[in-house]
Order: structure tokens, then sequence, then C-alpha cells
DNA sequence: CGTTCTCTATGATCTCTATCATGTCGCATT
DNA sequence: AATGCGACATGATAGAGATCATAGAGAACG
């Protein structure tokens, strides 16, 4: 059964899931690590609460995403997970999740590949929030993933971090 | 010699050495990819050029760092590394590094590991990057990470994406 | 001991963008 | 048809930070 898996999502192939409400509270920072989540429908924030009282949102996960993937070697989790809307989640030990990598070379490596182009993909969201100003922001956007669909314009505004007025502007001011 | 290996940068070892002027191409974008490198001393930066003529640094990876570990799996490069200063690399046909993570599970759990890391230092940081204010970025980053070392405030200031003086200047007001 | 470097620090100006306000359009729900 | 909602769009204003300029403090070096 372990030695078909070629792929880390698959681990979690028949494992148990779990509800957690909206608002409901999966685990909270420096708990003790003893389980991988993946996350099935609905979506989990991971949330760092600052001194301050705001939040750090630093990761929504959504269908299909595993959650806190450094837990895999953390002893304790480093923030809370806060479900979004009513999500289900699949639960598994988390020895047994490292078994399984071990056992599997291709689960291992396909987890290694989705990390990979994580990385990537965030290391051009990070350069692209460093530009100044707007139309640089939409330029390297556009440039590195093309038109977006219609009625994604305003996702992209938030992706590059920018304010959609500013956004609609910049793109009027292209048009002419 | 294989078995014994439990970091992935031990696969490393033994593997020839390539110095790298400053200002010299390693791979350009769209070069096939055959080969993995791993930076000894120096630096590479990882550029994607964009259509305007500027050019995105998505990465500026020093020793002891895997250039482009999206390569592992892809068949071209999309970005090109060109050195910021003299370095120097050990390179690694592709298929026997794939071919040691696959025989050798520590080392693919540590680049796993790795990998995990720098996702979820880049996920802070790029929460950091959305944040509009100046005192907001500097609450948030000394939050993660605690007061930096004297002589690393301007260092600071590139991370968080704030000019200098507008860093000391926020710094300045904290002190009254 | 002077030179040169980097980090730290602060002032003045000017550009850019957030924010607020307001309005249109298309689409789904009732 | 009426209602509501989300995306799209644009004007006016105020505030924040970039930029430019300038300068002191400390380390490295010959």
């Amino acid at each position: 059964m372990i030695s078909i898996m070629s792929h880390w999502r698959d681990i979690f192939e028949g494992a148990p899931t779990r509800t957690v409400a909206q608002g409901a509270c999966l685990f909270r920072r420096e708990d003790p690590v003893r389980t991988m989540y993946l996350v099935r429908s609905g979506s989990i924030a991971l949330e760092r609460p600052l001194r301050d009282g705001t939040a750090l949102t630093l990761h929504v996960a959504t269908g299909g995403m595993a959650l806190a993937e450094a837990s895999v070697f953390a002893t304790t989790y480093h923030c809370d997970a806060v479900a979004r809307s009513e999500a289900e989640v699949a639960f598994l030990p988390r020895a047994t999740f490292r078994r399984a990598l071990r056992a599997c070379p291709d689960a291992a490596l396909s987890l290694i590949e989705t990390h990979a182009h994580e990385v990537q993909a965030q290391r051009a969201r990070i350069e692209i929030l460093r530009l100044r100003r707007v139309s640089d922001r939409l330029e390297a956007w556009l440039d590195l993933h093309g038109a977006p669909a219609p009625g994604e314009w305003i996702r992209v505004a938030d992706q590059i971090g920018v304010s959609p007025p500013a956004l609609y502007r910049e793109l009027a001011r292209r048009r002419s």
C-alpha cells in the first residue's frame, strides 16, 4: 500500500477527517506537534499574533493544501490555525507521515517539488512587493503571469499589495 | 558512500567545482536543465528579465545554498544566473542528485526541511511587505525576529522594503 | 594619523498612493 | 421588476514615505 504511492498527498488517503467550525481553532502556537493536517475543503488560516494585538495572517490553506508544512520537523507550532470558513481536514500522526516519506521516495520527491515551486513563486511575489510604484508591480506581475481572467483583477490588486482604485487607475493609464 | 549521507548538501561532497567570474553567467533562462549547483563561496543572483528592460532579482544565493531548487524538476531554467561577485560553485548532473535523493531518505527529508523553513520565512516576509506603514512593518519584523545586532539595522530596512532614512526616523520616533 | 568605508541620523521637498466618496455595469436572487 | 452584491471606474484630498542632501561616529587600513 505504501509502495505504490507516488504523491505525498496520497499519504493522507484513507486518513480520518475532522470538521472544524468557522472561527474554531485547530491548534495554537506552542502546542506540541504530533499530527499532520491536509485541508480537504474550506479554508484554514495560519495566524501569528503580535504583541500589539494585531495578527499576521501567514497563510490561508484551502482544499488540497497541507497545513504548516514546517511542522513536519518542529517540536511546537509557531502560529495559530483558525478556520476562516467551516473546513474539513484529514489528519495523520506525524510519525506515520514521516515514515511514509522515508518509505516512498516518490512521495518525498513530490513534496520537494511542491515546496520548490512554492519557494519560487514566493520569491517572485516578494520582489514584486518590494517595488515602489503600482505601475512597476503590475508590469512585473503581468510579465510573470500574463493577463488575468476577467473578474480576477481585484485579486491581482490584493496579490501585489495595491488598493483596487490604484490598480484600476493604472489600468486606465495603460489604455490611453 | 551514499547510504551514510544524512543531509542533502552531502550529495555535493566530492563534486567538482567551477569558478564563475563576477558578472559572468552560469545559465540562462530557457537553457535545458542538466546540472544542479551548490554555491560554495561568493554570490550568484537569479534574475528574471522583464519586457521593459529591467530585471527582477528573485534570489541571491550565497555560500551553502543550492541554486534554483525548482530546477530539480523543471526541463528548462526560468531565470538567469549571474555572479554578483566571483563565485565558486559545485556542480553535479541532475540525474545523480535525484538518484541520491531517492536512495537516501535522510537527504530527501533534510531537503524537505530546508524548503519548509524557507517557505515559512518567506510567508512571513510577504505579509510584512503587505503592511502599509513603516511602523507596522518594523513592529512585525521585531516581533518575529527580535532586535537585530548593531550594524544590522540597515539590512532590516532592506528586508522590510523600506528606505534606510524611513527606518531610522521610525527608530528615533520609538526612542521618544 | 589621515583616509576611506559603512552605518547611523535628520532635515526639506516632492511624488505617489491610500482613502473616501460616488457612480456604473453586469449578474443572481426574489 | 426590484433588490442586492461584487467588480469596475474615476475624482479629490491628505498623508506617508522616497529621494536628495548633509553630517557625525566608528571601524579598517596603510
